[in-house]
DNA sequence: GATTAACCGAGACGGTACGTCACGTCTTTAA
DNA sequence: TTAAAGACGTGACGTACCGTCTCGGTTAATC
């Protein structure tokens, strides 16, 4: 009946420490301050234990973000531009105020090098776009978007604008940027006054 | 007049030669292709040689990047709708057919950790912005944009769009996501029709 | 039984083969022919491993010179004179001719800096003490040598005589030094004729 | 007259100056606190100052040991036995408490490698001889001793076995150590009781 | 007084070796 | 077969010296 494969079973305690550690590793020194040595220690666990359940330093990361994802609740304020505004706001702030998150932008560059972590990292990014997704689609559920083909295009100009500032150019977020960036984008979108 | 600093002079052929040595490595393998030690040898240079003009690897790299700037010539049609197409249409190109370019991903991640490098980054940034920016400047000389504000919000999401689908969601660059995006923007903006 | 340490055990061959590696370095250029880098090599071995065994470059080296010992065969002509007067002479020989040997001068100031390095030099001396050790107690069995306490003497004598001319004055071996040397130590402690 | 040679003459306060830089950090560091760099930068002075004057690295501190030698004034008790046991015991003394000069190992070392820094070495060694060979000279013209030859044989066997157990054996110099040897260098040669 | 030539300080130069670190894999014994 | 432990080969890192070279400027003796 049980179909299990012979030999000792995997610790299924394992893979919580070692995500733990990960965790907490990022949170003390970034990507920077993780090796796979010191989360071996931490979790108090062998390193092939690791590379038996993640092909790689960064798969594991992946996966610890994925565990911890930050919570962004989608805002209800009964209206696209409300909830677009509100959304934008609090990503203003998010990416204006953070030290320099260190683990997206390492993931990019090694999802450059290997094809399932370039998959998992958009996978990610689909989560993190499921706000905005949901925002829209409600607007569209109430009428306040009419042409469906712009949706796609609003997450894209939405959520590249913010890593693009962040990451590239550098240019800050004033709170005045996420109002303005809003109208522009709902400027001839929306359908009714 | 030239008050120069005591002791012999740094050797300007040195720079050339390093920054040519990383260019042709860069342009070989990426970033992961790319040793300090390689550099050294290339260039017929000792290693402490790099290490007093340039504190880093990346620091290097910027400044190879800046001297060797990809050339992408600023498009002239005539009209702000045929330039930007044009320039998104060869920017979808570009970023649709190239082979994962490493470096800019290693650049983004050591900017994290570096203030110096950081600016340099955006300054690099700003570099690239200038194609956009001139179409646009063009635009409103002709009258064809009026609202002045725009322009500054219309270059983050042109090309943070690009660079959000490059480095993030890895969603495709369709031959009608160009025009579909110039459509969108100008939308929003264009004064007459 | 054996309680053996957990973890992979270091691999006794790698120890064999750093150890060979540096025994041939040495031969070929003495210690200024001698790289770690080189050594983990030739050795097929990584440098971590070299120095998870040896904290340093003299350690390795001196632990290459006690595994490879310059055979010195203990003469036997059945006097402590003609015991004496062959060893001399053949380290006479030995000294007078050889290509400066730079390897023990470097272990001696190498010494000076560590401790553990220090406590080696001084076994290997004791090492090769043993020769002149074996003659003056096969004297002393025979009746030849009658107070105990100057074999302490004696050793230091004739071995520091040497070593001081040959890395301090500079004075050459002459065939007869070593005769005139033996003569001298040996012109009361004999005790018959 | 004055058969000097053109262009400006070398400045005499420089030597000073770097020799003096060499002692202190000599005295500070011993050999492995001295770098060129440092001995240049503390007798504020180009490198090449240093180089113009002395061949290498140990030229120099084998001049610097020359300029600051250590004073060892020559015992007059009035018999060889008093002499030699006196300076004897000065040299015990002075080689059981030093903390391990590395500098002269140092030289002995790099001596190896440079024909004319051999060659002071060997100078600086008889000068060190000279204190025991005066006293040699002395009894020698009391008629204590009357043998010539084993003058030589005094010095050699009286420095090397200090230099040997400080350099190599590591046996410690226990008071009665001085006493000893030179009881029994004295047994073999002393012309009367 | 101008010229010349070796000097001066400062510090950059090409090299070489150092010892450390992290990677991802491999090899033990024990469960 | 998986586990913890930790050694393994690889390869890059950034630092420290070495002894030389190159600056602008200085200091005599020679012209």
């Amino acid at each position: 009946m049980a179909d299990r494969p012979p030999g000792r079973p995997r610790d299924a305690g394992a893979d919580h420490a070692i995500l733990t550690a990960t965790i907490d590793l990022l949170g003390d020194g970034g990507i920077a301050g993780l090796s796979m040595d010191l989360v071996a220690r931490r979790a108090g666990v062998g390193k092939a234990t690791i590379y038996r359940r993640w092909g790689s330093k960064e798969a594991l990361v992946l996966d610890a973000l994925n565990v911890a994802p930050p919570a962004v609740p989608v805002p209800d304020t009964g209206s696209v531009r409300g909830d677009l505004t509100a959304y934008a706001t609090s990503l203003a702030k998010k990416f204006g105020s953070a030290p320099a998150s260190d683990v997206l932008p390492h993931l990019i560059e090694a999802a450059c090098y290997d094809e399932r972590l370039r998959a998992s990292l958009h996978e990610y990014s689909r989560l993190r776009q499921q706000t905005v997704r949901t925002i829209l689609k409600r607007a569209y559920e109430r009428g306040e978007l009419t042409d469906d083909d712009d949706r796609e295009l609003i997450v894209d100009l939405l959520l590249g604008s913010f890593f693009y500032r962040r990451l590239m150019s550098g240019d800050p977020f004033s709170p005045r940027f996420a109002v303005r960036l809003v109208d522009f984008l709902l400027s001839r979108t929306v359908a009714t006054i």
